[in-house]
DNA sequence: GCAGGCGATGTGATATTGTATCGTCGCGTG
DNA sequence: CACGCGACGATACAATATCACATCGCCTGC
């Protein structure tokens, strides 16, 4: 597991950081891509592209259709900077973007957070599982449904 | 890891199987059950609950609703008999009922086939890192999307 | 300047996936 | 027989995702 540190952002940080990987990869930083990472990253829970879309609309002031919101949404996922998740069908955003691990998702039945976690051993140890198997991984999907430390165990 | 056999059914013995544990959870093996669970069974690649609803309907010979296979697929899943493949909204038959893995799904992009593996390593490891973090863990979800064997790496 | 290319976005339609509601049927039981 | 109950049918609906095509702004070659 490689050493490295995590530059968490929020706020304004967090999409002033997600800008630069996106024009990093040659896209366009455009005044609607901000407003929707800015709308994404203002949901504590996974959002649907709905709820975006709807997010969106209200703050731009003008309706904002959910394909534009999926076609924003694939970018990010693509360049990272969001993520979806695939057992919620909900995105959310990548607080440590430009750093690429294979995340792992615990995903509270009861309050509906998500939280993320890094664990490369644990990621590693899947792709390699995988490559046992004759498969060629390209992205694991590794997401934990159950009860989060506020919802307890009852 | 407990050492204990695999017992992989397939065809027939294999829908005998999970009537068993249909049966033996207190739960009906009906005409309906017993014909969708063959459906599901014939099907190479996880199939979508309309696909299911679909090809039963051929089967039986008259209009099986959606929501019919949707009651249906729940039972299986909750009785584990069936897998839900979450990253393709698709469910697929569990070849080895009554054994209760947390089990991991190799999902070529190429021609949709997922194969299933268990690893209790990895899956006592998720959990494991899950409950570090706070959280107690009900149902992982373990699943790597790339390319199977047949169809290369390319 | 203008034609054309191109990426981003808008608009509307449509496809796919998943739920809710309510009625009916068959079956066992008092 | 009356009743309750689980399974199922039918319909509507909600939520999620994609498609086809038009438009707009910007840049480039001429």
């Amino acid at each position: 597991m490689s050493v490295h540190t995590h530059i968490t952002h929020s706020g304004p940080a967090l999409t002033e950081a997600a800008r630069a990987v996106i024009e990093a990869a040659g896209e366009q930083w455009t005044d609607l891509r901000s407003d929707v990472f800015a709308t994404l990253a203002a949901f504590a829970r996974p959002a649907s592209a709905y709820d975006i879309a709807e997010a969106a609309s209200a703050r731009i002031g003008r309706r904002l259709a959910a394909n534009s919101v999926y076609r924003i949404l694939d970018l990010f996922v693509a360049n990272n900077v969001a993520r979806r998740v695939e057992s919620r069908n909900a995105y959310l955003v990548n607080e440590h973007p430009g750093c690429a691990h294979d995340c792992i998702f615990l995903v509270c039945e009861a309050c509906g957070e998500a939280t993320h976690i890094d664990d490369d051993r644990l990621g590693d140890a899947l792709r390699g599982t995988a490559r046992g198997a004759g498969f060629t991984p390209t992205r694991p999907v590794i997401e934990v449904h159950g009860r989060c430390g506020g919802c307890g165990t009852s």
